[in-house]
DNA sequence: GTATTATAATTTGCATACAAACTAATAACT
DNA sequence: AGTTATTAGTTTGTATGCAAATTATAATAC
């Protein structure tokens, strides 16, 4: 059963990886009140502000359900406005707040504060490993 | 503002890659009507079994809250056992049950069945993917 | 022009993930 | 021995992740 050692898998590295990333973002946003969706939700509309919903799903990657969660919360936090749309009233525009653009300032020293944690790779490494796992996820989302 | 577009962000393809995965493994792990961390247990005990509540954890990465829950469905669906220690009555052995030991032989094909979604990628590939994945987690798990 | 189908987003129910509080039991200190 | 500190595990509260059902609206079919 060797195929079945969780050290030959790298399914369960991604698992364990992935939470530790978000564990260790969490002293980090905490001092901005943001979870770590939450953050993805507004560094995908610092890049474009004023998307649809569905625009902030392929972006992001976060699923709808949660998705709705997580924007209703950014709302009450009055980072975001949601607006319908005039022309399909079935479309809801994402829009940043001031409030939400003047939080990009703050963050904009976390990515640098978290990939200083990550201290033995050198810049290759990281680079290599991005793309790796780029290609790991093409087969995976359709 | 760079550095905080969602492309030039590892964290968020970690984020993005595990999503994927557990999402891949779904239809997989329902015929056996298991999650994938209930998965990942099962794995961590057919590689070694009766150990202590402390030695899944650790084996793992599961939070020791979520991991309490996990290990009461499982013996929920009579696939281990929790048997208190009498050396030490704080600590808790988890035990497979022979339906548990059973399950190992249904499993054994999955980790194949879920490779051959990753078509794209070499043998190399992949073990490079797992040396630079286990370098980057050694840095934020303590 | 109405019935059918498709789309955008939300809601619902279940299963984590995780920090923090809590319980029970052992170890350590004086 | 008695108080304090640790340790193993559980419980609690909040926030996802996700499939499935639902709602509202728009596009298509006939």
């Amino acid at each position: 059963m060797e195929q079945l050692k969780l050290s030959n898998q790298i399914c369960h590295r991604y698992y364990v990886a992935s939470n530790a990333i978000t564990r260790a973002y969490r002293p980090l946003l905490d001092e901005l009140g943001l979870t770590y969706p939450q953050y993805v939700v507004l560094m995908a509309l610092w890049e474009e502000d004023n998307v649809e919903v569905k625009q902030v799903k392929a972006k992001t990657h976060i699923d709808g359900g949660a998705l709705s969660l997580i924007l209703k919360k950014l709302s009450a936090k009055n980072l975001i406005n949601i607006v319908p749309s005039e022309l399909d009233k079935r479309i809801k525009h994402v829009q940043l707040s001031d409030k939400g653009w003047l939080l990009q300032q703050e963050a904009s020293g976390i990515p640098e504060k978290l990939m200083c944690q990550v201290s033995n790779m050198s810049r290759e490494e990281v680079l290599l490993l991005k793309t790796l796992t780029d290609k790991l996820v093409e087969n995976l989302i359709e």
